[in-house]
DNA sequence: GCCCCTATGTTGACGTCGTTAAGTTGACAG
DNA sequence: CTGTCAACTTAACGACGTCAACATAGGGGC
């Protein structure tokens, strides 16, 4: 046997599972597998025997929750710091998008552990959308958005997280050579279409000549104000 | 033993493959749970033993890559059929939408397994996003929509897909009493936002005030034309 | 200084999983 | 009737999650 870990002293044992966390973390993030999260293999490269995890987690279900909490801790740290760095709500919000884009980009397999697992942590999960819910609110307020903000964050967050979770898991679809086209698109398409859908009437959906001709009037709008500026 | 399945005749051998395929997505819907699709207990609700499964498929990751491949075509199959009901471009690719997000959420365990794995079957996919640039490009054709329908359509599966994903892997999220509701804000979200975002130039973010105007104005445009009809 | 007690691990084992190699059976051709 | 070959079975291996039982170090009470 190879050389083995020193043990912790009496109430230092909490050490160990902060290792056992990060070595998990390492090992799926090295092999892009989740089932390369064994207990056997983390509790080695921990240098520790297999049954010493439990001491810690409650079993592998524990463990890998536990990963999942952190990068949910990471993920909300991002779009809190994206928001509050520009002051237009609008804009503000395009950028929560953008972030919460190139964080599952820049961590795939996290973000895959965290979205596709059949039991998700709810808890963290809320918090994070918690942030997103605080920039919508600020557009309500604004007045560019109308409505319920939790059922509008839950809209937007749908479609950026649909990008995310496309671009990680079918990268043989035709995408753009530059992935910022598509979340660019998307964030731009959310804006635009969760602003204009708030200040519609309900009733029904509008026929392919008349959205054209209501958008146009809207574009032109736009570049208009753009030039007064 | 209980009692076993008669033996095939030569020649006749595939039928097993598809009473297999049958059972394991059984067992998965059933259970609800990708983890008990186990070539034990696929074979023994089979009537056969373990190893027999791989006379017909190379091993389990086969196995369920042919579960995969029968949802993706059903879903094929769905976007078709909706597609084709409706002659209004536009119209079409909003039932487009929600037929998938409605397969979705009516195979949910199906849909996760689809979507959600590592490997996913690329060449289906292709397939089934094939029948969304179809739709698409009647959109673009008709003016009411601009740019490469490739990355239209992919921005707008993007959306649905995110829609169905969050609505099935995180329900502990403060959901509308009536899914529909979501699913229909996501729906018109994406219409609109598309249309507008392909009739505005690329260059700058508008802020709140502006996108405000722009999408008032659109706004009362279509309730305008509403009123004439 | 000694002892014992508890936190901190380890040993060994069980049942299940995917997978493989080798043996068996039964329907059909000749 | 007989041999052949597809269609299955038997038996086994290593890796996995989990658990019960055992070992050991370090610190507090006397």
């Amino acid at each position: 046997m190879e050389a083995r870990r020193a043990r912790a002293r009496p109430g230092d044992g909490a050490r160990l599972r902060e290792e056992i966390l990060r070595n998990a973390e390492q090992l799926l993030v090295e092999t892009g597998d989740e089932g390369a999260i064994t207990l056997r293999s983390v509790a080695q490269r921990t240098r520790v025997t297999t049954p010493s995890v439990y001491l810690h987690f409650s079993g592998k279900e524990a463990l890998i929750e536990a990963v999942c909490l952190r990068v949910w801790d990471e993920l909300g740290n991002r779009i809190r710091e994206a928001v509050g760095r520009v002051t237009d709500p609008l804009i503000a919000l395009g950028e929560c998008g953008r972030a919460y884009v190139h964080f599952a980009l820049d961590h795939p397999v996290q973000y895959r552990l965290l979205m596709m697992r059949p039991s998700a942590s709810t808890e963290a999960s809320k918090a994070c959308f918690g942030h997103m819910v605080n920039a919508v609110t600020a557009c309500v307020e604004s007045g560019v958005l109308q409505g319920n903000p939790d059922t509008l964050a839950l809209t937007m967050w749908t479609a950026v997280h649909g990008c995310a979770a496309l671009l990680i898991t079918q990268p043989a679809l035709p995408w753009p050579d530059d992935v910022n086209e598509i979340i660019d698109a998307t964030v731009r398409m959310v804006g635009f279409g969760a602003a204009l859908n708030t200040h519609l009437p309900r009733r029904r959906v509008p026929r392919s000549a008349e959205l054209l001709d209501g958008v146009t009037a809207a574009a032109e709008r736009l570049k208009a104000l753009g030039r007064k500026k």
